[in-house]
DNA sequence: ATGCCTGCGGTTCGCAGA
């Protein structure tokens, strides 16, 4: 089965890059991340036309998550559990996280996530997401328990190693490339969790986004910030991970490109 | 040192992204 993770930018601004895409790498399951549209903007029918279901967790403007699958979908879950404690929340929810049970032959759980940016450094942003992050490692703990195939995927906003940047000094003041940004993130893998790009081997360099400024992406400016985290149980059928690179090249492109990953089915 | 670019809302500039 082959499932991707892709920060789109806006579902509704990229929809015929998403298409072609889609029509072309042909994945089971996907899960987009930045949709920036409540539910009832997604264009729903144009995915539903290609075979896929649709679960959404929308929102004006920012952020919102959705997932699409060839299989039924169920146990369908919006947000993330827990409450945050910093009170940014407070100024309204925000779509984040969407998680459903693929129902193939050989069942694997999908947790699509876009974790908050943290910037500026120091301010409740930068709360905001080392909470997050805490909200979804007791979230991963969880899941672990239940001793499922399982990925959490997404746009983690972290750079975890300088090896994941082309220009690491470049990001020193950046919420992405923070020591706690980073401790929060091997804390959320060393619960247990196997990165795709790990177990590929993908070699230094396969980045997944690049800023559409600065000529970010024809210098080779990128950095690796989205990624397919697996239990051990989705590790042990692990095939494959591709980078599809080529994406940042297409007409009106997403400033990040989609990760692959193939599990045995 | 700063902005570079893109999308959104709602009008054309401020905010957010990373």
């Amino acid at each position: 089965m082959r499932i991707a993770t892709w920060n789109v930018n806006s579902v509704n601004a990229r929809l015929p890059t998403v298409l072609a895409w889609l029509e072309a790498a042909r994945p089971e399951v996907v899960g987009f991340q930045e949709i920036k549209c409540l539910a009832e903007k997604f264009p729903r029918e144009a995915f539903e036309d290609l075979g896929y279901n649709v679960e959404i967790h929308g929102q004006k403007s920012y952020n919102g998550v959705a997932l699409l699958s060839k299989y039924p979908m169920s146990d369908v879950h919006r947000g993330l559990p827990g409450v945050d404690p910093t009170g940014i929340e407070a100024e309204g929810e925000q779509s984040r996280y969407v998680e459903a049970l693929i129902e193939a032959p050989r069942p694997v759980r999908v947790g699509c996530l876009y974790l908050p940016n943290g910037n500026p450094v120091g301010t409740a942003k930068f709360a905001y997401k080392l909470a997050w992050m805490e909200r979804l490692q007791a979230h991963a703990r969880t899941l672990l328990a239940q001793e499922e195939a399982f990925t959490l995927c997404g746009d983690y906003n972290v750079i975890p190693t300088p090896e994941d940047a082309r220009n690491p000094a470049a990001w020193a003041n950046d919420a992405l490339f923070q020591p706690e940004s980073q401790a929060a993130f091997r804390a959320l893998r060393h619960i247990g969790l196997y990165d795709a790009g790990e177990l590929g081997k993908q070699p230094p360099g396969t980045y997944t986004f690049w800023d559409y400024q600065a000529g970010a992406w024809q210098r080779d400016h990128g950095i690796r910030i989205d990624f397919h985290l697996l239990s051990p149980q989705a590790a042990d059928r692990f095939r494959g991970v591709e980078t599809h690179r080529e994406a940042r090249d297409m007409e009106k492109p997403s400033d990040h490109v989609p990760v692959v990953v193939d599990l045995e089915d």
